[in-house]
Order: C-alpha cells, then sequence, then structure tokens
DNA sequence: AGGAAGATCTACT
DNA sequence: GTAGATCTTCCTA
C-alpha cells in the first residue's frame, strides 16, 4: 500500500500516465473513504503541445503546470471540474488528466454525490469522477497527500493498456497520448 | 459585458 | 451512436 511519492511524477508525462493506469485514487471525507482504480488517463506536454492547456503560454488558469510535479492542477469546462497532476522532468512542463477510475470502495456514496443509478455511469469521465470523489478548485495547487485527503496509492496492480489519440482533441499531436485498460467498462466511450 | 471552453446529459434516430 | 442545450469559470475587450 506504498503512497506514490513525488519523484513518481518527475518523469515524462507519457511515462506517468501509462504508470498511473492500475494505482488506486483515495479521496478521504471525514471518516468515509472513497477509492477508485485509475483506468484511463491523458498526458499534456508544454508550449509544443496544441490540446495543452499550456500551449498558450503561463496564465492563471494553467500556472500550475510548471508547478513541482506531483502537484494537483484542477480546472473548469462546461461547468466540470478536471482533476490533473502536475507531472514533468525537471524544468519542464506538463500534467496527467485523469479520465476514469473504477470505483472500488464507497460506491454508496459516489452514487449520491453524482445522483445516478447506472453505476457504469459513476466515473466513466473526469468530470464524473471528479464530481463523485468531491474534487473541485479548492484542491488547485495542493500536493497529492494523505493529510489533504486525496493521494495514489500502488497496490502493485498489473493491468494491460492500449493507446489512443486524446479525446475531443482538434489538432492532436501525431503521438497517441490516451492511455486505457483493456476490457474495463469504466473507460470513458 | 461577452464569449468560449477538448464535458455531460437528454432526447432522439 | 449522434446532436443539441447546458448555464460555470476565466479569458479578452
Amino acid at each position: 500500500m506504498a503512497v506514490l511519492k513525488r519523484d513518481f511524477f518527475k518523469r515524462n508525462p507519457k511515462t506517468v500516465a501509462i504508470e498511473l493506469l492500475g494505482k488506486v485514487l483515495v479521496r478521504r471525507i471525514d471518516e468515509k473513504i472513497l477509492e477508485g482504480m485509475i483506468v484511463e488517463t491523458e498526458s499534456y506536454f508544454g508550449k509544443e503541445d496544441p490540446a495543452s492547456r499550456a500551449y498558450h503560454g503561463k496564465k492563471n488558469y494553467n500556472k500550475e503546470m510548471w508547478d513541482e510535479p506531483g502537484k494537483i492542477f484542477v480546472y473548469n469546462v462546461h461547468n466540470n471540474w478536471m482533476f490533473n497532476v502536475v507531472a514533468h522532468e525537471e524544468g519542464k512542463v506538463g500534467a496527467v488528466l485523469i479520465r476514469a477510475v473504477h470505483p472500488l470502495k464507497g460506491i454508496e456514496d459516489m452514487i449520491k454525490n453524482r445522483n445516478v443509478k447506472d453505476i457504469r455511469n459513476l466515473t466513466s469521465g473526469p468530470g464524473k469522477l471528479s464530481r463523485a470523489f468531491k474534487i473541485d478548485k479548492s484542491f488547485n495547487g495542493k500536493f497529492l497527500s494523505p493529510k489533504n485527503s486525496l493521494y495514489i496509492e500502488d497496490r502493485g496492480i498489473n493491468v494491460k493498456f492500449k493507446s489512443s489519440n486524446r479525446i475531443g482533441v482538434k489538432r492532436d499531436l501525431k503521438e497517441k497520448l490516451r492511455f486505457f485498460v483493456v476490457d474495463d467498462e469504466f473507460v470513458s466511450r
């Protein structure tokens, strides 16, 4: 049950995105624990990446991507919070977007937070999972850490994954930067 | 003040 | 599966 250290995120965003698959996202709300296995991620780079929030240079809404790896980066799109973790090599820019998790624990609470019946709809998208886990802008700029009630654990789970182009992106890079676990029903369509 | 946002829901074929 | 409305942040003017 090793909590991921900051060094884990001090690498290329692509590597981090791949290795985050199968890790477990843990959220503590008072005495309740919510857990979900990460099954879908996307990596974003800096100015060289037209799909990245960092593409237009350092702004108020994206400055966390220049910040220390291991920090939480949250932004809003169409009334949805996107949950990212800052990940890049020394002196670079980048982040990994958590797009979907597979609920493990606290499912009842997630259903309450999300107000849906179909379990498959619970956390199968970036805005969905942040709502289910009660992640919002208040986490922006904090470190992933048990102290902050939000962190990621390595439980030695090994998963098979595939890659594809990123979702919803108009001008994507040639490289495939979306990664997802094979045959998991919580991967977003 | 106005607008666009790399998502989601709903309501259809 | 696909299309259209959504109704919050933060940007640009």
